[in-house]
DNA sequence: AGCTAAAGTTCCATTATATGAACCATTGTA
DNA sequence: TACAATGGTTCATATAATGGAACTTTAGCT
């Protein structure tokens, strides 16, 4: 339904640093015509779903997104049963850490906290997507979520980041194998220069991954080894919390970690 | 933009009451025929705005509307600047107090507090959307805010939720004149039997209403005389807060309360 | 006041999209 | 195994979206 997509399309340009949109930014964003943009937006303002700025008539996230999040949070508590159990996390690492649910072109953070107390730290704009093949909790969701993801990305030219992104599907296919080899995902710069992250997924009573869960530090302080276990421990306590069940083979893994 | 409207119009039917919908029940609450419908949710899917229960397929609200209410909460942070001042308002009136937005079919809830400690409470569904005719908060709202509302509710027929609803456009005329010449919106069981509530609106920088706080009490309980005044000054407040001015002639009427 | 830039509007032929009745698939139940 | 209920799919037809260009309106600036 190529209009509902272009329409809705058009709220993934909005992000913390891009809180407020004029028409004329819309149109080079998203390539359409002036009229169909205006078009688009109008119905979208009739909606509740962005409203425009009294001043300067720019667009912004409108209202009706507060209620609808609202009911999705009441039907699906994520944030409430993510929360606590990432502070711990976070507490144990002392890295940012964070929760992740996938949409159409990556991963959106859920919930994130930064447990760092000093120097370095690794900035993080929590309402930008994150591609997929561009980071650990991408690959992590790859390789345990639904397969059309997978399809997707095959099917997509994969934009580079640093000189590490795997910006080809073979390269993505690789990191897949690896992550289902170690039962985790890692990456080494792929989206940031001077970032490692090692992610793990969370997931539903079909076995199939609904979610991230990530630490993410500054190159030189990243030990792998020290993260995966109360990461694997964190991803299992979710799931459960959730009414999930991890795989019986990555169980195995997180188990031998 | 007919196509856009009917398809962001299914998520209206969401609410705590009905958390989860299958294609079925759309197709009766929305009217549209079974194959539409079933269109509009696949795209709506793919944006990740509804999401699947995998175990019935009953459609439910999706993950993207976690990351637009983040953003939209960054960008106009309503419910931080509106939680401390309702939970005192509430304090001090010890009944049901709220804020709300306007929808394109009525007023939502943006933050509730219930201030009341015992006996009789008024129930109340945040997630509801309150028709503007039949509730005070929306009889405020037409009275101070912007026109487009006031036209859009004489083209339409107005439902009876009981035999006091103002359910003609003279009725909701002369409640909006009453509204105006008194500086509040009163409702007496206009939408429920035995419950009344006052409400004011809380304006922008231009001078046009954006919002309401309101209260609602048990009938028997109703003091208006003792409500207005905590009411008009959570409103003044919340208004500066919110870096907007109240009209001058609706501000002496609160100061003479 | 006069200028600029951006937003918003209107027109309409062209093109692409939405529609819904009928059909198929899957699940659960007696 | 048959039945009912629900979810999902197909395809000819009707309908709606598109965008280019010309035009109006509004807001900010010198």
């Amino acid at each position: 339904m190529p209009t509902i997509d272009k329409a809705l399309g058009l709220l993934d340009h909005f992000s913390n640093s891009a809180p407020e949109i004029g028409l004329a930014k819309f149109c080079t964003l998203s390539g359409f015509d002036k009229g169909t943009v205006h078009r688009y937006l109008s119905a979208l303002r009739d909606c509740g779903y962005v409203e425009q700025n009294p001043l300067n008539k720019a667009y912004r996230l409108g209202p009706a997104l507060i209620r609808l999040a609202a009911v999705r949070e009441q039907t699906v508590p994520l944030e409430k049963v993510v929360a606590p159990l990432l502070d711990t996390l976070a507490d144990q690492t002392n890295e940012l850490v964070h929760a992740a649910l996938a949409l159409r072109t990556g991963m959106s953070a859920l919930y994130t906290k930064d447990g760092g107390q000093s120097g370095t730290r690794v900035g993080f704009d929590e309402a930008e997507i994150l591609p997929f093949h561009a980071t650990s909790s991408g690959i992590a969701f790859l390789a345990y979520g639904p397969e059309d993801y997978l399809h997707a990305i095959s099917n997509s030219t994969l934009s580079s980041f640093t000189d590490l992104t795997a910006d080809t599907t073979q390269k993505v296919q690789s990191l897949i194998s690896e992550t289902r080899k170690a039962g985790y995902a890692f990456s080494d710069q792929f989206y940031e220069a001077e970032v490692c992250s090692v992610a793990m997924p969370f997931f539903d009573k079909t076995n199939v991954a609904i979610g991230t869960v990530a630490v993410a530090t500054p190159r030189s302080r990243m030990k792998r080894k020290a993260l995966v276990k109360p990461l694997a421990q964190t991803s299992l306590q979710l799931t459960q919390n959730l009414g999930g069940t991890v795989p019986g083979d990555l169980s195995s893994k997180w188990n031998s970690l």
